[in-house]
DNA sequence: GACCCTATTGTTAGTGA
DNA sequence: GTCACTAACAATAGGGT
């Protein structure tokens, strides 16, 4: 307009557009408070910028200018915010039932660790006497069963250990009840008669036993 | 302004004011418009009258103008809200904290009372143990000393007794000690000779103690 | 109300700090 | 981003139609 009328169209240069936008956005605020004064009426402006930013003249207050249409919209706020509270106060409740109950907990937990009786009576002392008790032996029998159960468990342990070691000790015994000419194969010079023939029989037995099944056994 | 610039005050002239308001409504949506084309950016303009006639300009959609402005309303009160968000956090916090408190305090009171012990080792089973003893022997302790207190008290209140019944008993021994004519004052037919003069004095005394100072001691 | 005219004042583009 | 300056232009009070 200056030096030049300019074209009403979009400023294209950044700088120009901004320098531009805050001097006319000024005037027209300076227009429309002057319109509000002069003619006494109420006028409202409001300006967004490119980047969204939000800029508002109003001569009375913008926002009874702009109630009739945000009255719904505060209307559900409220009710929004309303549901929150009634929330938070329902939180607040339950706290305070959980800060009781923490306390009874901890005084309970006390007493049965006997600290904190000075205000218990002889009746209370005894009814906590027979709880402890009570616990105390619950505690000792399960204590006992554990014993017991790993008793229980060694002693199988042991009674199996001593089978094969029986097994290996018959096996053994076996082993040394035969011949000689049977006991070093190995060698293969020294010669006996067998005793029996049925003798005869149960040393093949053994033997296969022996080559095939038991190594470990013997290990043992 | 012109012809003599005017100042910016309301217009006492009713005609004046009619054509200025006109004038300068149009004047300002124009400029309105002008903004918004050459800087790229939103604006609307509202006028209400003195009479509360409605004009107003927009650049774009009004409605859509309005609604941003809501947009930005609604970010306000969610910065209003973040606080109150914020609250809300710590308070559910707290109640996660409590919540565990709660129950690791079920739990330690259980064990103390001999329950949930599945899960105990032998070595836990042993200092629970332990412990549970050791509030068994405050708790019996406590009682024993309680019951000792009482005890001490009886033992006070049955000596006071003892002492009072005593005092009875060595005054009525006396009394029983008095020669007859004294013993049945209300025969006053019997008469014998008193023992000596010191007897006569002490029964005297006595006579007082008895019908004045214990009734109630007789009586027990 | 709308439009024109005009003297005068207000606004502002471009520039530099 | 702001301010100041200033030439040029825009807006408009007051008047008339």
């Amino acid at each position: 307009m200056v030096r030049g009328k300019i074209e009403i169209k979009r400023i294209e240069n950044l700088t120009s557009r901004q320098v531009t936008f805050s001097k006319r956005r000024k005037g027209l605020f300076k227009k429309a408070h002057e319109l509000s004064v002069l003619c006494d009426a109420q006028v409202a402006a409001i300006v967004f910028s490119q980047k969204g930013r939000l800029y508002d003249f109003a001569s009375s207050d913008i926002q009874k200018m702009m109630e009739r249409c945000e009255i719904n919209r505060n209307e559900y706020f409220g009710a929004e915010n309303l549901q929150k509270q009634e929330y938070l106060q329902e939180l607040k409740n339950e706290m305070v039932i959980m800060v009781d109950k923490i306390e009874l907990l901890q005084l309970h937990c006390r007493k049965l660790m006997g600290q904190n009786l000075d205000s218990c009576s002889v009746e209370e002392l005894n009814e906590l006497g027979t709880k402890i008790e009570k616990s105390l032996t619950i505690v000792r029998s399960r204590k006992a069963k554990l014993n017991e159960d790993k008793i229980e468990k060694l002693k199988a342990e042991i009674a199996k250990e001593k089978e094969v070691f029986n097994e290996g000790s018959r096996l053994r015994q076996m082993f040394e009840a035969q011949p000689l000419w049977m006991q070093s194969t190995s060698l293969g010079s020294e010669k006996s008669a067998p005793p029996c023939g049925c003798g005869n029989i149960n040393i093949s037995d053994v033997e296969t036993d022996l080559s095939i099944g038991l190594p470990e056994s013997r290990v043992q």
